[in-house]
DNA sequence: CTGAAAGCGCTAACAT
DNA sequence: ATGTTAGCGCTTTCAG
């Protein structure tokens, strides 16, 4: 087991001692060219990496940013990843990335490993299943700072980056009723998340200025995942007064439904129309392709990495919001393209 | 800025000194029940967290595993990302991801800014412009372990986890041949990255076991994505004599193709079957339904770390083999099923 | 069972 | 321009 290099071993070897060397390989404007030189030349020569652990120690901060989403393997989630990572590797952070699997519980244990681990900043999506605040307290009293995009908490002070779900659903539905759609039923997630509820106000909303009646059995509450889409389909379609369109909080949600539509010999748009919700990748590659709302992830992960270095790093900047909307943008696709325009 | 509570303070406030309350904190058995009830009802009530890295500084390990992926948006890669998390957690270790977006020099930055954390492991899947081993030479100089799994360096003597992917083309190219496909095309990726070639070979086995003619222009080497194989699909299908059938080593490229052949108004699967690679969990989701095979992923991840923890960790285990392979599972669906079975 | 003391590798005041 | 010194928070001998 070779000991690894250290500052020391430089200094020794070199006839200096540690802060030089610590300063020459930091660029330090008081130490000269000459110096940095050979130091550099020989910590390559050696093959020497900094101990990020003991820089850290010392410096009392990580240089890494740790992000909690549900799940790495959404593509929402991981546009915001490479937005968050864009921006803090050009800072000389890290990033690390924590996944809760929806989970309330492992949202807790992410948060005390990333506690643990020092980082220096928490950006957030909520699970499904959070609804209170106790585990965040902790972060707050530890200094840390938080930031929530998307899934947020509402009932707190901190930050937030969201999308304006409300006015991207009321696009939607208001796409659909454009091409001729009638009766358009709502597939929702939980009413205590921001997004499902925004999205849901801005279904009804756009109901209620078209003058369509407002029916609640069109109105399905689930896990928003494939299966929950095709069983709300059946669902929905078995009423005596069926819909003739679908607006889904979830791009997954729409695809189950689609897949009932087609199982039972339905046209699509002609007979169906359908918008979902995040632009997932597969929704143009399906067919019909997907009208959905995109929600410009890498921006958001970006803003959200931009709140921490601007809003805590530096004083120079007066930055009061709390709240930062980012306007998602409709998609339109086959799946709710029934009448054809020049 | 409330400065955050260290081992210290609980020492000074229970009159007693920072060794024994770290003991005490660690259930060390020479600490008295009474003293580790105080220390510990006081690190609770003042909100005591560990500094890992003061920790990690003096003991010399990190605990955690640097895990670096091609990208983490992938069903493969996310589910095995899963099971390495599970055994890791469960030995008291973190798991940070990075992803190469299959870039060698995102790699070589991953894993650079992984040496600088300390991370006690490296496993790694290697990015498609990965062939060479020199970056990797400071992970064996630095005596950090270093485990390929999926694609893999297989220049070095490094352990690595792969899926058995000749046998598991051979079962597919076989499957396609006892449905009655004659021409069978297949679209592969870079030759020197193993999972490719291996499965290239399962394939051109497969065909001369049957006495099928090898046509080298039904072969087809591109990026694998969707567009590759929507573009590949319709090279191929201009041939003079052109396939009816198609094994992908993909299966975004196999989506590209089936979208090109809906699109030109072929059948599936009677005018032509695919086989994809991976079952990634779109593959069940679309129509027709892909058949695809299944490579165990959240199993290889377990795999991967466990080498590390056995490997490395104790030597009471006479762990010899360098390399490990998981046989791939067949998951027949619509897209290949052309005769129907009992 | 508990305390004293050293040190992990690095940085940064404070010298010189 | 470089050296001296102290210390980040924790763990771990070694002594009682």
């Amino acid at each position: 087991m070779a000991k690894r290099v250290t500052i020391q071993h430089l200094a020794d070897e070199l006839n200096t001692t540690p802060s030089t060397v610590s300063r020459a390989l930091r660029d330090h404007p008081s130490i000269s060219v000459g110096m940095k030189k050979r130091v550099r030349d020989l910590a390559i020569l050696r093959n020497y990496q900094v101990n990020s652990i003991a820089a850290n120690l010392r410096s009392g901060q990580s240089k890494t940013i740790g992000v909690i989403v549900p799940r790495i393997n959404r593509d929402f989630f991981s546009n915001v990843i490479a937005g968050i990572e864009e921006v803090a590797n050009k800072q000389g952070y890290g990033v690390v990335i924590c996944q809760t699997h929806d989970e309330l519980q492992q949202e807790a244990n992410c948060i005390e490993a990333l506690l643990r681990t020092r980082v220096d900043c928490i950006l957030i999506s909520i699970s499904l299943e959070t609804k209170g605040f106790e585990h965040f307290k902790k972060v707050i009293d530890m200094n840390v700072p938080l930031v929530f995009f998307d899934r947020v908490q509402e009932s707190s002070k901190t930050i937030r980056i969201v999308n304006n779900d409300e006015k991207g659903a009321f696009v939607a539905v208001n796409h659909l009723i454009e091409q001729g759609y009638k009766r358009i039923a709502h597939f929702t997630g939980p009413g205590y998340i921001n997004i499902y509820r925004n999205r849901k106000e801005g279904y009804l909303k756009a109901l209620k200025e078209n003058d369509i009646p407002i029916d609640k059995n069109l109105i399905i509450e689930n896990k928003l995942d494939y299966q929950a889409g095709y069983d709300g389909m059946r669902q929905v379609m078995k009423l005596s007064n069926p819909p003739d369109a679908l607006f889904s909080s979830s791009d997954y949600a729409a695809l189950g439904a689609i897949n009932w539509l087609k199982d039972n010999n339905y046209k699509i748009p002609n007979d169906f129309g359908l918008v979902g919700y995040s632009n997932e990748k597969f929704t143009s590659h399906i067919s019909p392709s997907l009208t959905t709302l995109d929600q410009h992830s890498l921006e958001m992960g970006k803003y959200a990495a931009n709140v921490f270095f601007d809003r805590f790093k530096s004083e120079d900047r007066d930055f009061i919001l709390n709240s930062l909307s980012i306007n998602p943008k409709l998609i339109i696709r086959e799946s709710s393209k029934r009448k054809r325009k020049v």
